[in-house]
DNA sequence: CACGGTATTCTATTTCATTAGAATGCGAAT
DNA sequence: ATTCGCATTCTAATGAAATAGAATACCGTG
């Protein structure tokens, strides 16, 4: 047997689904040029990368000016929900209170940050957001 | 091409590296049982994940009575931190106070998680602009 | 309309992850 | 000592992930 495949983005698709987050529906060239600021890859294999998204669900494609217009599915809220809850459950027993303790403790949190954070924890939940954008 | 070895373990290997943290040093048959818990899986399969992760240096073996006695190299903390590294600079740019503002307005912090948050905030001096690993 | 550039599809390769059977070894129980 | 149970090693199959060349298709420009 071998592993069934996930629903969860890979590593390469994540770093794919970052610049469509960023730049919001795109041709492929946009994200070839996002992609080439960190390491060379070949035009065709994003292509490729972007057809296993496309089955899988992660992307969605629609007729563009040149070829296709790809754009993210999922939001990068909706993929850091399960990224995170991924790790609270396995690692952290499921307390996200020890998750952000770790954060704090690592040193990871500047004290503006840490600003936000209070202040957040104090508007309890504003409910009803805008949607995501971007 | 193909992808290159990451030195991250694999969702297989965290389950297995999630029980040797809560048993500590333990033979393979704690190992088994404890997947077990979760779903079917063959003692070789067991054995030989754990060869790869011998060799990836996931885990460290000693002599024990009735065969190794395995045991997590990485602790959960520096798991954590790797892992919530890769989270924070792929999902929410760098920021790890994003990531908490997610996780606050994810509602998935109870009240006495928040009050317990806003103490180690305060109880953390600024202290030492230290090098940014990771 | 032929040309240059890019996008897409098709095909192929390599390595990793996951899974487990077979064989073997070894200590314990009867 | 023979069997039982479990651990380890060896071998292997299958599919996913990552990568890209070749071929093809489609623009707009001159």
């Amino acid at each position: 047997m071998a592993r069934r495949a996930s629903k969860q983005p890979t590593d390469g698709e994540l770093e794919i689904l970052k610049i469509l987050w960023e730049s919001g529906p795109t041709e492929l060239k946009t994200i070839r040029d996002g992609l080439r600021q960190e390491r060379i890859v070949a035009t065709t294999t994003i292509a490729t990368m972007l057809g296993v998204m496309l089955e899988k669900g992660l992307v969605r494609r629609t007729n563009g000016p040149r070829g296709y217009r790809w754009s993210a599915v999922m939001s990068r809220k909706t993929a850091a929900r399960s990224m995170l809850g991924k790790i609270v459950d396995r690692m952290f027993d499921g307390s996200a209170s020890l998750l952000v303790a770790h954060l704090i403790e690592d040193g990871k949190l500047t004290d503006a940050e840490r600003k936000k954070i209070e202040s957040m924890l104090h508007v309890k939940k504003p409910s009803k957001p805008k949607a995501e954008t971007r």
